[in-house]
Parts: structure tokens; sequence; C-alpha cells
DNA sequence: GACCACAGTATGGTCAGACCATAGCATCCC
DNA sequence: GGGATGCTATGGTCTGACCATACTGTGGTC
């Protein structure tokens, strides 16, 4: 018997009250990267839970990026909070691609969402372009198809931490990281590389000129030459 | 004594291990949302670890939204591969806002990205927007800022959903999930809802006309109205 | 006094084993 | 046939132990 309009028995999971206490923490005391929070035996102790759920919980966070467990003894030991938004949402994203619940095409496309709009951000800003002109030249002297997408990587994650915004230049790092094996697969496809390279060196220029208008065209006018849309669409 | 060459010895936790091997069946054999897991002690025993380790490995899988674990015994029970890459997206998101290592402006400006794609991009497919004039009648008859809120999330959720990208929608629902408290602000700062209201009518106008351009720039408009730009930028 | 060796100790990592609650399944009894 | 009851496989939790690690303090040696 459903829809009786009865609530579902609330049945919250060990470390599940441990996280949501350990996050309570974080936004009542202000903590940030660099605090250390209680050893695992205290935290269970404290939180009148087993040290399993505790631990339970530290992986939890441990995937999403804010907690980095070290052993031994000392100030640096113990469960510190960290920054690394990026980690885990590479972690996500080539999980999903995995399961085949998100198309590589969806994963392309956002890839070409956040680039144009870092492009054309970064020209506004007149940053520190001489990341990308090396990145440009290792793409000349590359001699494999891996190699090139090393540099290729570079280049494009140089762009994306050029717009200033931490989210989206992690993100960026991320869908790269979860698209390599594509990458490398359009570089081969597509043999020549040079047309790539006069796309690249005409990013930086749009760059160069403050033109946020050219760098977004430029930035599409690549993507479609590495990823061709489907015919359909 | 660092930088000797030396290369650090792999030090891989158990639970690693279970994660990778896991993470490699899924691809090898081609796993997708739907298909059963092992019992948690049938693997531990396979991979000679202990039930403990292959629980965090579940924990984190759970976190990474690609798998749920039920208990009890049937078809049903045991963990089973699902795709909830946006509840991942979510807490992470509000983790690290809670942690202070993402600005508000960051996640903002990368929300006004988003949205605007999205925007677009719906302009281009021509959705069905009767949740998005749901969504407008709501907030009409919101009675206080935070339904005004809830409202308002299912139109701009609905919007980044009719792009077609799911990445890009879980993304979206991310992002307002865990902009909430800041949402609700800024409808109380306004006080008046009368202009986001044009705001959103303009933006469904330009989605019915098919006009990405002024869906864009609707979008914009609306989003500068809502969370001003600081002076200095 | 400076320095080094060594025991002490707090930390996370791992394991084994037990017990519980849950929920489908099988059996038995009427 | 059908309902009550026990069985069993599942995840959830706890306890207690042991290990490897790495800092800390202590004491001895030069």
């Amino acid at each position: 018997m459903t829809g009786t309009g009865w609530q579902p028995v609330r049945k919250t999971r060990a470390f599940e009250d441990v996280l949501a206490q350990v996050e309570r923490r974080i936004a009542e005391d202000g903590l940030t990267a660099g605090d250390r929070l209680p050893a695992e035996r205290h935290l269970a102790e404290q939180l009148g839970v087993s040290r399993s759920s505790v631990r339970e919980a530290m992986r939890v966070l441990e995937t999403l990026g804010v907690v980095s467990s070290q052993v031994g003894r000392g100030p640096d030991a113990g469960a510190v909070l960290v920054s690394k938004p990026g980690a885990a949402l590479t972690d996500l994203l080539r999980l999903h691609l995995g399961l085949a619940s998100l198309e590589p095409r969806e994963v392309i496309d956002t890839r070409l969402m956040i680039e144009r709009w870092a492009a054309a951000r970064a020209a506004l800003t007149g940053p520190d372009t001489s990341v990308l002109a090396e990145a440009i030249a290792g793409m000349d002297a590359a001699a494999s198809a891996e190699e090139f997408v090393e540099h290729d990587t570079a280049f494009h994650c140089a762009l994306a931490e050029a717009s200033g915004n931490r989210l989206t230049a992690a993100f960026m790092r991320s869908l790269r990281d979860s698209l390599r094996r594509y990458a490398v697969e359009a570089v081969v496809r597509l043999g020549d590389t040079s047309g790539l390279q006069a796309d690249h060196r005409r990013i930086l220029r749009a760059v160069l000129d403050g033109d946020p208008d050219e760098a977004a065209e430029a930035v599409t006018d690549h993507l479609a030459r590495a990823y061709p849309a489907p015919a359909g669409e």
C-alpha cells in the first residue's frame, strides 16, 4: 500500500550522521584547508559510533576532495582539510563515462561551452600568455599523438585557468582528463595537426588582442575541427 | 632529502585496489545502470581483502553516484549500479563552498555561463515550454521568498534540461542546490520580484521565438539583476 | 653542549568475527 | 489454496586486535 501520506521512517546510517556533524563543524567553526580534524578514534568516541563508521565518512570526504589522510604522528598526520575539487570531478566524469550514463558528445559539448567562456574571459583580463605559447611550441615539437595531446591539454587548461575562475578551471581539467582517450583518437584520425596548431595560434592571438568574440569563435572552430558534430545534429 | 630522483613507493590502500578492479569490471563487462555488483562478503573473499575495505570502496562509489546499496534479499538487494552524477556534484559544491575553497562569485559566474549556453540551446531546439510557464505562474503565486526560490529553481533547471545535455543539466541543478541560501538572500534583498518575473517572461519569449542570442542576453541581464557584480570588477 | 640511537606513542590501514535489521523466499500447516 | 512461520542472504554496525608509519622525547655518547 503506497500513497497513504505516511512518511518513510528516516533511517540515517551512522556514517551519514558523522558526515553531517563534520560538515556542520566545518561551517560553524569556519574551518578551511589546512585545518585538522580529530583523529578517527577520538571522533568515534565523541560521536558514539564505531571507528568503522568514522572511516566510511572519511572515505566520502576524501572522495569529495575535502579531506586528506596521512598516517604517522605529528602536526601533519591525521585527517586534514584540503581543497581538491578537481580530483573528485575527474573521478566522477570518468566513472560515468565508463558506465555509459554520459555520452561523449555531452561531455564534448560541455567542454566547448566552458572553453568559449574561458577564452572570452581570458581575452578581457589580459593574462600571462607565456604558458600558452610554450604549449604551442611543445605541440610543434611533439613526436606522437600522445605527446601532442599532452601539450594540447596544457594549452587548454592554461586557457581555462586564465579565466580566473577556479571552478571552471577545475571542471576543464577534469573534462580533459576524462576525455584523454577521445582526444588521442581525434588527433590520430586527423593525421595532420597543422590545422589544430593554426587554431591554437588564432586563439592566442585573439587573447593577446583582447578580442573576446574572436577568441570564442576561434575556440568554437577549433573544437568543431577536432570533434566534428554528427551529421544529424 | 628530496629531489633525489627516487620514485615514492606506491602504497595502494586496499579499498583503492577494490575500486580499480570494480571500475575495470564495469568497463570490461560493459555494466550499466541497473546491473548488480557481487555482495560485499563475496567481493571481499574473491579479492582477498576484508569486508571493511570493500565497504569503504562502496562508500566511494556511492559518493560518486554510481552505486546504490539496498539491504534485504532478492533481485533488488545488494549493490546496484545507478547513474546519479547530480547528487555527487551537489555534495561536492556544497562542501567546497562551506570550506570557503570556492567563492560564491565563482559559482555564480559558472552558473551564468551554463545558463547562457542552455538558454541559447533551448531556443534552437524548441523544447516543451509548459514546465517553464508553470514555474512562472508558481512564482507569481508564491507567498514567501523560499517559495519563490523553489519555483525559480524549477524554472532554471527546466531551462537547463531543455538543452538536452544531461551533464550541464545536472551541473545546473547542483549549482542551484548549493546556492539556495544565496538565492533566498538575493530575493529578500531585492524585495520586489516583479523585475525578476519580467526577466523570466523575456527568457521564455526568446525561447519560444527561437532566438538564441536574445535568450542568452535575457539570461545575462537576469542574473546581473539577481547577483549584482562587485563594483571593482 | 651537540648529536645520535632508541624506546614511546599517536596516527591511519587492515583484518576477523560477531551481531542486528531487513526483506525476499521456502516451507509447513490448516 | 492460503496464510503463518522460519530460513537465509543482504547491508549496517560494533568490538578488538594487530600492523606500519612517523613524530617525540629521552638518554647516552662524544
